[in-house]
RNA sequence: GCGGGUGUGGUGAAAUUGGUAGACACGCUAGACUUAGGAUCUAGUGCUUCACGGCUUGGGGGUUCGAGUCCCUUCACCCGCACCA
């Protein structure tokens, strides 16, 4: 009758007597502490979550985003996207896949860090402990990481492979004619031929031209100067964001909202020689790369948004008097009658050489002023359109006319060319700056008001007072404009990218070592078989008294060429011995590969091995938070690029398949003291005006937000003294959902859970919760409902505390229970909807319970069903069951469709003689009267219309196909 | 300002993608059993009405035999970017 375990059936059935005997008078409870410590001992005893690089099965990847152990150990929103990926790892197993399903650390960062400035502690010391909690942690709620494969970054042993890929991208430079990386000797031999004649060499510095006799004519220090230029790991005097109060540089993707990310301090622009990544050379590679790739629209917008690709024109505005010239960038070259004046960023190379000797004083104040402000302070401003004048002028291109020259701290330095040809009646920062510093307004629009505001539309106007573009709209006037630029070599359509190469130092301690020294100040890569640079130990983690990097506190660090190692500092007398680069690398450096060496591990001769990276490819299914959209996703997709375009990766996009899960957040407490005492309100009695809220540990508050002050006054120094003004003989607080962070005491510890309830309920009620991606607040009163629905499945296969199985028949109804349930659970985990499986199984085991099912042939597939979910209660009952081996092997039931014939459904239908059907009735209907519906016989139907009382009853459940 | 998203009971949420809205769970109400318990079980529970019935997916409009779902419009909230020329 069941088809689908038919062969375990008949194993069973020769020993089923014993089976029943044995367990028919065992007593068992379900005592989930006991079970999920057994079944978590056998997992790692037996290695069964232990992954081969060969099998005959299909690969499958699900990865999870590596955590960053920090101190504070896991709370319950992390694991909310590794239970999915874990549900998704098993799924996979039991469906024949070979899962590759790996977890590891991001272990080199700023917080350990930070921990060791204040307690003298080792970062390493610290990230070990700490690695330690989060394992146990992981452990805990029954995941299925194969830890043979884990990788920690800040091992040498990984983060030789890191600064294998930083020389790599150091010995690289990009051809655009090849548009992919290629090593930089293949630029030096075309340098030596023919200079730059024919260049195909991606840059964004000013190219200096020279011939072939030139180039050999160099001197080896001009050489390499050119070549940092080409490099796609390179280092440079660049404008960097200056944290003062984290004493390092961060990246644009670490600053938000104009403060840092990681403490929120103040950031602000500043010259330094400084290592960067040459990202902007694959801008357009990473954006067309996101059409093919299965991740969440938004992310894949603010990819887009970040690397901001916009089409226009560069134009060159000679200036008067001067051998100079201002190029700019605008997206809208036809209005370029309509500019009256020109606007430069204050960092603006140009500015001190063309400015009044009489104005240059204020000028120079005028600077100064603007990179004092943080780049917050220079938001704020944004209304005020502050600026100065130049007194230089520069020449239209097409007209002659002279136009004043500005500094206005609205151009950005960092954004096209840093300068910008001002249109007042086109565009409203231009308008604003015209109107504060009486400049005049052109107007070029026929019949459009712009004395009040500027007209930015790119639609609705012809142009006027425009030369030879008078007439035209938008888009003629745009063809037409740049054909002309072009033809009289002033400008020409350009291409524009809002991102910037990546700054790749870190003035800090706990980081990668770069792999470079120094001759005559000029960097050099280590040879690669001499990696890893091992992190020297330094007695303190401060920047040097001279103001270096925390690595200059290290004695033994410097390179000695002749011996090919790193010696003591102490020794330098002699010529062989060179300064090391002091910075480290950024967080993102290790992170931007690591999916690789899971795959390969334990590799000494390269990053992964060429079996291992062909036989798992790229990861199937990513999960992790969105936060890392313009940081970790953006530069771990330019890393891929550039190891495919040397040909070690086979795919130039690492991962399929992304989704976000949600954050859960947390619920803070609050309650309020009178200001300047020491007595606190309870929430009902609090007097206005008086109070101020702090903050309380969430653990001394119940679910009913009632305080349980005495614990407080017994655990908390800091209310040892303190007077509680009860209501009802009670302390109530108030709530405000927030991010859960230790800072905020609204932490809830995953080990509370698991401890009341188990992990199996755990990892079903977050999954219960509601769909993977929402974010949500953490609320534990359902959590009895998921809780009690484990219990009740439990019961399933017992009477009265005693195991109670069958070999009898089931009952067709419970057969199409079961049915209906693996096809919804297939269905779902395949759209990654956990929520709506869990309600399925609770509907499932209602079901059952209700039938009494207690047949062997419904359960055992049930429990396979359930294992991804609760896999050491399913384990459990799989032995007990009688089975030897673990329930992982066991292949995923098969539903059977013609066992779910749906039930008759009832609807009403109504004719207007308009409408055409195709329907199967269970009325008794002719084929001719069937027919006569279908070719819309009004007749016909209307006589149907008459014989029908009030229902058409649809058999197929269904109405197949409507036509209008 | 630009981009992305979300609005469904007291609450978290479902809805086979246009086919009986509110599945499942929490909470609540009543009851049962008890050496009172925050245990278990049974029944009820969108709103409204004594009832028959009527109303209901942020608001308004439209397409359709039929709309939570599609289109237009409007409001509210969340997230990301933001002086981007």
């Amino acid at each position: 009758m069941i088809s689908l375990y038919q062969s375990t059936n008949i194993l069973f059935s020769f020993q089923s007597i014993n089976v029943f005997l044995l367990f028919k008078y065992v007593v068992v409870f379900y005592d989930f502490k006991q079970i999920e410590l057994k079944w978590q001992k056998f997992w790692s005893s037996n290695n069964i979550y232990k992954v081969e690089n060969k099998s005959p099965k299909p690969k499958y990847y699900i990865l999870d985003m590596f955590p960053y152990p920090s101190g504070a150990g896991l709370h319950v929103g992390h694991p909310l996207g590794y239970i999915a990926s874990d549900i998704v790892a098993r799924y996979k197993r039991h469906k024949g896949f070979n899962v590759l399903h790996p977890q590891g650390f991001d272990s080199f960062g700023l917080p350990a860090e930070q921990y060791a400035i204040q307690t003298g502690k080792h970062p390493q010391k610290t990230t070990e402990v700490n690695i330690k909690r989060y394992k146990e942690q992981l452990d805990k709620m029954g995941f299925s990481f194969d830890w043979s494969r884990e990788i920690r970054t800040s091992k040498p042993e990984y983060y030789k492979w890191t600064q294998w890929i930083f020389i790599s991208l150091f010995e690289s430079y990009y051809d655009l004619k090849k548009d992919k990386a290629m090593p930089i000797t293949e630029l030096i031999e075309k340098f030596k031929s023919q200079g730059t004649k024919n260049l195909n060499a991606f840059t964004n510095s000013d190219v200096i031209h020279f011939s072939s006799e030139e180039w050999n004519s160099f001197k080896s220090s001009k050489k390499n100067k050119i070549l940092l230029d080409y490099r796609l790991a390179y280092i440079s005097d660049t404008e960097v964001n200056w944290c003062k109060d984290l004493g390092t540089v961060l990246a644009n993707d670490e600053i938000i909202n104009g403060v840092s990310e990681r403490g929120g301090y103040k950031v602000e622009k500043k010259i330094m020689r400084q290592w960067s990544m040459r990202i902007t050379a694959y801008s357009e590679r990473l954006l067309d790369g996101l059409n093919d790739l299965n991740w969440p629209d938004s992310l894949k917008e603010m990819q887009r948004n970040w690397i901001g690709k916009s089409k226009g024109a560069s134009i060159k505005f000679k200036i008067k008097n001067f051998n100079y010239e201002i190029e700019i960038f605008t997206t809208r070259p036809d209005t370029l009658y309509g500019v009256t004046f020109m606007n430069l960023a204050p960092e603006h190379e140009l500015i001190l050489k063309i400015t009044d000797k009489n104005k240059i004083k204020n000028i120079k104040k005028y600077i100064n002023l603007v990179s004092t402000k943080s780049e917050r302070e220079r938001l704020a401003d944004n209304q005020i359109a502050s600026g100065i004048f130049t007194g230089a002028y520069a020449i239209h291109p097409l007209t002659s006319e002279e136009l004043p020259i500005w500094i206005s701290d609205y151009v950005l330095a960092g954004y096209g060319t840093g300068a910008v040809m001002a249109v007042p009646s086109g565009d409203e920062r231009d308008f604003s700056f015209a109107k504060k510093h009486k400049i005049p307004i052109k107007n070029i629009f026929k019949n459009i008001d712009v004395s009040k505001s500027a007209y930015t539309q790119k639609d609705g106007f012809t142009l006027i007072n425009s030369g030879i573009l008078n007439d035209l709209k938008f888009e003629d006037a745009y063809i037409k404009i740049i054909n002309h630029i072009e033809t009289l070599g002033c400008g020409k359509e350009t291409v524009n990218y809002k991102i910037r190469d990546a700054i790749f130092s870190r003035q800090r301690y706990w980081g990668e070592p770069i792999p470079i020294y120094y001759v005559n100040g000029l960097p050099r890569p280590i040879e690669k078989k001499y990696l890893p640079i091992e992190l020297p130990t330094v007695d303190q983690y401060l920047p040097t008294a001279e103001g270096h990097p925390p690595l200059g506190n290290a004695d033994n660090w410097a390179w000695d060429e002749r011996r090919k190692k790193i010696v003591s500092i102490k020794l330098i007398n002699n010529e062989y011995i060179f300064p090391m680069e002091l910075n480290t690398m950024p967080g993102w450096a290790g992170s931007s590969w690591y999916f690789y060496r899971y795959m390969d591990p334990n590799n000494n001769e390269m990053f992964v091995g060429e079996e291992a990276v062909n036989y798992w490819k790229d990861v199937d299914l990513y999960i992790g938070g969105s936060e890392h959209a313009t940081g970790h996703l953006l530069y771990s997709r330019f890393w891929q690029k550039f190891l495919f375009d040397l040909n070690i990766l086979p795919v130039s996009e690492y991962a399929r398949k992304l989704i976000n899960q949600g954050m859960i957040l947390g619920s803070s407490a609050f309650i309020y003291r009178k200001r300047g005492s020491d007595k606190y309100y309870s929430k009902n009695k609090i007097k206005k005006n008086h109070v101020e809220p702090i903050r309380v540990d969430i653990s001394f508050v119940d679910d009913s937000d009632q305080l349980d002050y005495v614990a407080l006054i017994n655990n908390d120094k800091n209310f040892s003294k303190s007077k509680f003004i009860l209501e009802n003989g009670k302390f109530i607080v108030t709530r405000e959902v927030e991010k859960m962070s230790k800072s905020k005491f609204n932490i809830v510890n995953p080990d509370k859970i698991c401890n009341e309830y188990g992990a199996d309920t755990l990892r079903m009620y977050e999954m219960f919760l509601g769909p993977i991606e929402q974010s949500k607040p953490w609320n534990t009163s359902g959590i009895t409902g998921v809780h009690s629905f484990i219990k009740k499945f439990w019961n399933l296969f017992f009477s009265n505390d005693v195991f109670d199985v069958n070999y009898n028949n089931p009952s067709k109804k419970s057969i199409k229970v079961l049915h209906q349930a693996i096809k919804k659970i297939d269905n779902d985990i395949n759209s990654l909807s956990f929520n709506t499986c869990i309600s399925a199984f609770m509907i499932c085991v209602n079901k059952l319970t209700n039938l009494n099912c207690k047949e062997r042939s419904i359960l055992e597939p049930l429990t396979i069903l359930i294992s991804p979910f609760a896999p050491h209660i399913a384990e459990e009952l799989w032995s007990l069951l009688g089975n030897n081996n673990s329930i992982v092997d066991e292949k995923y039931p098969v539903h059977d469709d013609s066992l779910l014939v749906e039930t008759e459904k009832n609807y009403p239908v109504s004719f207007n003689g308009k409408v055409k059907f195709t329907l199967e009735l269970s009325l008794e209907l002719s084929n001719e009267e069937i027919k006569s519906i279908v070719m819309n016989d009004e007749r016909t139907i209307l006589q149907l219309k008459n014989r029908i009382p009030k229902k058409i009853i649809i058999v197929s459940g269904k109405i197949i196909n409507i036509v209008n």
